[in-house]
DNA sequence: TGCATTTTTCTTGTCGACATATAAAATACA
DNA sequence: TGTATTTTATATGTCGACAAGAAAAATGCA
């Protein structure tokens, strides 16, 4: 008897539910393969994941309170839209939180630290290497979130993450429609930052950070403002 | 008949029960009312708000993902201890969002905006002439949150409320054993704020902002150095 | 035909019940 | 008596079903 006979295979460990659903969700929020406006239906995450809707709306519930859904009362809910209006709000909050996390790895890290972000660092440079644009993104959010981390700052850390979220669904439109020479320089920067880290230089972590971020920013900002602004509003 | 007379009387609007959870849960943690480190029953609490305990169950994941409870899988939650040995992280990340709002409101506020910080200002210093420390720690989230929110930033905003929530758990323990003179510095150190954000003084917002956050914590610290350990730890 | 009103449909919000995992209690055993 | 094992108790995780709103469709009327 072969597992797909079978029907009634629960499969599954009590209380994984909610986590699985809120994973993918978000992953596939980040990654745009869940549009921007588009609406989200209970039931239909229901059958997708065979499971009630009592953990999916759970998984929805803590997906909504980080901002990356929203839902209307009685009425379905739906991925967040890019507030393109006001990007500069978002960057704002972003540069900051590049500085203020390199400057407390600077002070804070360990040596366990640096090879995890070393390990992402590479990561990062092979993806360059493959021209593979979703990788590059991960691992360039991985890489500063591990930052982050050897901070040791878990306020920071949070809103760093959240900010960094963001910005996945924000540079995969971006990469989806230049191909430029910027990775390279930003492989560049990030050992220039590792080793400020390592040095333990935090007046030099706080300008190269800052710097680095001022840089991706600019560079958004010019590839907006080029774009039909037709064009990119979802 | 009476309203007492009729027993299945819901008298309540649909979509409402989770807020209402959420928020009187979330009141009951910031003043204390709730220990840290107490134990929720879910049951319980469905008595209590005569509800089942589906909207019940997605309150209390909402406050998880804010970091006011702490879910135990398959065994029960509590109300998040506060990290007494860390207070480091919280007071920077508390004096560098006492900073950014301030500087973004003298950037960006409207006029109506100021009313509202005006109103919150006065709210503080009947608190403080009454000395009713409750309603001035309240008074006084809601005073620096008006200012965030002239700034303008939903992500400085978020987090800085967050962090004047977590705030208010650690100053209803700083209240309750010392009443002192500082309350009425802080009204004034508030009215020179309020001056920089209208003059719109970018640096001075900046520089009164900071002062005023590290006279906190260094209050907050020397109370804490003072009194035994084992008298604080939960 | 055009608009107001009623009906239908569809999705969400809530409920009560069952299943299961963990901790505590009880038992067995050396 | 002390430890290991089994049993029980209890709170949580999940389920299927019903009810209530809101939008869409259908109907009525001028």
């Amino acid at each position: 008897m072969t597992n797909s006979d079978s029907i009634s295979v629960p499969e599954r460990k009590r209380g994984s539910g909610v986590k699985v659903v809120y994973d993918l969700l978000r992953d596939e929020i980040l990654d745009l393969k869940l549009a921007p406006g588009s609406l989200i239906d209970e039931v239909q995450l229901a059958e997708r994941f065979k499971m009630s809707r009592t953990p999916i709306r759970e998984a929805l519930v803590r997906l909504a309170s980080e901002g990356l859904i929203e839902t209307l009362p009685n009425r379905s809910t739906m991925v967040s839209n890019i507030d393109f209006l006001n990007l500069n709000t978002f960057f704002d909050a972003l540069v900051l939180m590049y500085r203020a996390t390199t400057r407390l790895a600077a002070q804070h890290h360990r040596p366990e630290d640096l090879a995890i972000i070393r390990g992402f660092h590479e990561d990062y440079a092979e993806a360059v290497k493959a021209r593979d644009t979703l990788a590059m993104i991960a691992t360039n959010a991985a890489f500063h979130a591990a930052i982050a981390e050897a901070g040791r700052n878990p306020y920071f850390t949070s809103l760093f993450r959240r900010l960094l979220d963001e910005g996945r669904r924000i540079l995969s439109l971006y990469y989806k429609s230049y191909e430029d020479q910027f990775p390279q320089r930003f492989v560049d920067e990030h050992a220039e930052i590792i080793a400020a880290i390592e040095a333990r230089d935090i007046e030099a972590a706080d300008r190269l950070s800052k710097a680095h971020a001022e840089l991706i920013v600019s560079q958004v900002l010019k590839l907006f403002s080029r774009k039909d602004q037709f064009d990119i509003a979802l």
